[in-house]
DNA sequence: GACCAAACCGAACGCTCGCTCGGTCTCGAT
DNA sequence: ATCGAGACCGAGCGAGCGTTCGGTTTGGTC
């Protein structure tokens, strides 16, 4: 199955899609409801009858991308079938797949976190910590099994992670890489840093 | 020389040192004056004799953090005497040092740039590329000569140093592990991510 | 003791913010 | 033909924003 492979557009209804442009352009504190009733294609009222506040359509954004990528990554870990190296590569390369396609959403996952409210941005890093626990599990078992050789396997496990979300810190649509070869490259980046070197899995 | 290696609290004046703290706490555009005022025990009016607008506080920090940055990073790749490997191994040791030791004005520096009025982000982002060139100059000599096996060396250097820029991220002060300890591992990922495998450079 | 620049402040200006009030319009169900 | 719910808007509220005005205080110089 490579359903988590493949990109269509993000499913946001016109106002989060509006938020979403202004929140990246701006900031949350810096983008006005406004400004996203303008780019909507609505009067501020209009906006309020969709959300509550300003800080429900961050909150939505960041619910929708966050279950997309959590879904993605379950089952590209699955596709690896118990090979720990296999998963851990997987997962690396539908991080960046994600980061990628999913630029805006996933800057402004990584950019305005310490936006939410208290109660919100529990939520939110619930889901952030699940997807990292993710990694952890696969690189724990390859360290294990002596595949991955390197010293502080959680660390180095945290520090790939942090290098698939700084993705949408540089790449940009229309970019010389596709997203296909960064995620290719990334894996090996991934596996050279985990001081693995066996075959490159499948 | 290791006076890369030391660090003693940054030279900022009670101004700038208040809003770095709440540029932290909340974002340039979060943050008020009245809320930097404060915490500088100063009135309003107080902040406006010493810089003429929000901007500039925040620009004032960019460039002494970014100046600090440079001159540590030149220094220590001065001291791989042209030794390419040791080079590169030596500024990622001062990325990381940097950004556990100054890690709340590396924080607003990677996250507070789209704050920047244009001709001001021009200028920190010159001072931004001419740190990565010091980066990109000691791995392309490294893969030149063979010691780097990294298929793409030049994505590769970006990867190590979003890597480096991403440790404010997670490392808080009373961390488990101090910024020594921090740094040298991610030396031997970094030569890890290179396909590096000689021996760990002195 | 007179003077001055630097350091600072109380009060408030003009503006924009997030958000709301009191409606109108559209359209499918009855 | 009527109704009602959902979608939407012009106008504007109170609050808080960055910034400024017109001062007073402080500490060093002659």
């Amino acid at each position: 199955m490579n359903e988590w492979r493949l990109y269509s557009e993000l499913e946001l209804d016109a106002v989060l899609k509006a938020a979403l442009a202004s929140f990246v352009e701006t900031g949350y504190h810096g983008a006005t409801v406004r400004d996203i009733a303008r780019r909507a294609g609505l009067s501020v009222p209009g906006i309020y009858h969709h959300y509550p506040t300003k800080q429900d359509m961050l909150l939505g954004i960041l619910d929708v991308t966050m279950a997309d990528l959590l879904a993605r990554s379950r089952a590209a870990k699955e596709q690896g079938a118990g090979n720990p190296v296999r998963s851990f590569a997987l997962l690396v390369e539908c991080m960046v797949l994600f980061h990628c396609h999913r630029r805006d959403a996933s800057f402004v996952g990584s950019s305005e976190m310490r936006s939410l409210e208290p109660a919100n941005r529990a939520r939110i890093a619930a889901l952030r910590t699940a997807q990292q626990r993710l990694i952890d599990a696969e690189v724990d078992e390859a360290a294990r099994a002596g595949l991955f050789k390197v010293a502080f396997p959680h660390d180095a496990a945290r520090a790939v992670a942090t290098m698939c979300i700084a993705v949408p810190s540089w790449y940009r649509v229309g970019h010389e890489s596709t997203p296909e070869q960064v995620a290719e490259r990334y894996v090996e980046f991934a596996l050279g840093l985990m001081h693995y070197d066996g075959p490159r899995p499948a």
